[in-house]
DNA sequence: TAGAAAACTTGCAATTTCGGCAAGATTTGC
DNA sequence: GCAAATCTTGCCGAAATTGCAAGTTTTCTA
């Protein structure tokens, strides 16, 4: 969004970002307990400490490249036309997070991502930035709709519950083996929501 | 709900419960960095390594009292009658965990509780218990309305909402400061949820 | 009910992490 | 081009973490 990034800012984004690939590889590749933050360190080019400057964990330097991913679903609701009903214009902003990115072809899983996001400190980690895109989203809703996020709940309420479907809808996907795109999986969520989650038909479901 | 509970699954119990009250009583005083875990062991009449037996954190043992009553709000679902639609069960069962507590009287909150759960630990540890809780909820649920809970969505997907909409509703009470019960606060938005988060109309909120 | 088995508590010690501090390097703003 | 602000880094002490084994308590079984 803001072009006015100095280089500095950019440096840092940067460095972040390395780090945190940096961090996923290896703990993918290694296993969980035998990446050391030197490791990770050495392999982004920068001094332990200052790994600890930017992180406070492994497991919050693995959940970055997901928090950023999440934090631009708020932006992408503020791009969609201000004409579009709100529900749809936020279906489109998550979905918009998974589109076009095979991302991680499923095949190529081999149970050492599955290992990493089994671990506790890393399902904390996640769950931390969902909470926070869930916030940056509320910010997003209330101005859209013009109601005060103070005063009330709605904003919160429809960021937080679009983002637990959201992420039921990924582990869901996730459990079942992921193989076909996700997508589909996370508008059927959202929809079967905002149809107020009235119980499935028995056959209903595949 | 297994009542054939020995001496030693008691006792357990019973120290995991001193031990999570004496770090919130404790952190909620002094303040969160000043307080060690050998503090709150020696509270709790047991060593510190003792402590670490139950918790990994600090966070975990503030938070596990919380966990003890979220997870509860599963078998609060099972306990209702079998005809009664699902819905209105679930929206029982949650708010039943919070009737009867006025909990903790708000004015005597002297700001200890706030500066507590503003810990970026504390509140990770929260959001695991949530994540723990909505489990349990799902399982519930996929009981109930006999569905899989690896085939189908639904389970998982209604407890997650559920989860995410009742944590919305007690954040924003507490953040207007705690006045009235949270209970209306919880039901409201359940039947907002329920009702598919239709945008509200400017006047009807407030 | 005695005695063995299992589970829990605890202290100790080796490792690792955590945070603050200050010196040196880089970027920014005027 | 200079001064201020920010970032990186090494270093260090305090605190946390984990494994292990010995001592207790509870449970199980004959």
């Amino acid at each position: 969004m803001t072009d006015d990034e100095g280089l500095r800012e950019r440096k840092k984004r940067e460095t972040r970002a390395t780090l945190s690939q940096a961090a996923i590889r290896l703990c993918v590749q290694r296993g969980w307990d035998d990446v050391s933050l030197a490791d990770i360190a050495e392999a982004a080019n920068v001094s332990e400490r200052t790994f600890r400057n930017y992180f406070t964990s492994k497991a919050e330097a693995i959940a970055a490249t997901h928090l950023e991913r999440a934090l631009r679903t708020a932006d992408e609701l503020r791009a969609r036309p201000a004409h579009e009903p709100l529900w749809d214009a936020v279906i489109a902003a998550v979905t918009a997070q998974f589109d076009g990115t095979t991302d991680i072809e499923p095949a190529a899983w081999p149970s050492g991502v599955r290992r990493v996001f089994a671990e506790p400190a890393v399902r904390g980690e996640i769950l931390k930035a969902n909470a926070a895109a869930q916030e940056a989203l509320a910010v997003a809703i209330a101005e859209r709709t013009g109601l005060d996020l103070e005063r009330d709940v709605y904003p919160r309420l429809l960021a937080s519950v679009v983002g637990a479907a959201s992420g039921a809808a990924v582990g869901h996907w996730f459990r079942g083996g992921p193989r076909d795109s996700v997508v589909p999986h996370i508008h059927s969520a959202l929809d079967q929501v905002r149809a107020g989650l009235p119980l499935p038909l028995p056959e209903a479901d595949r």
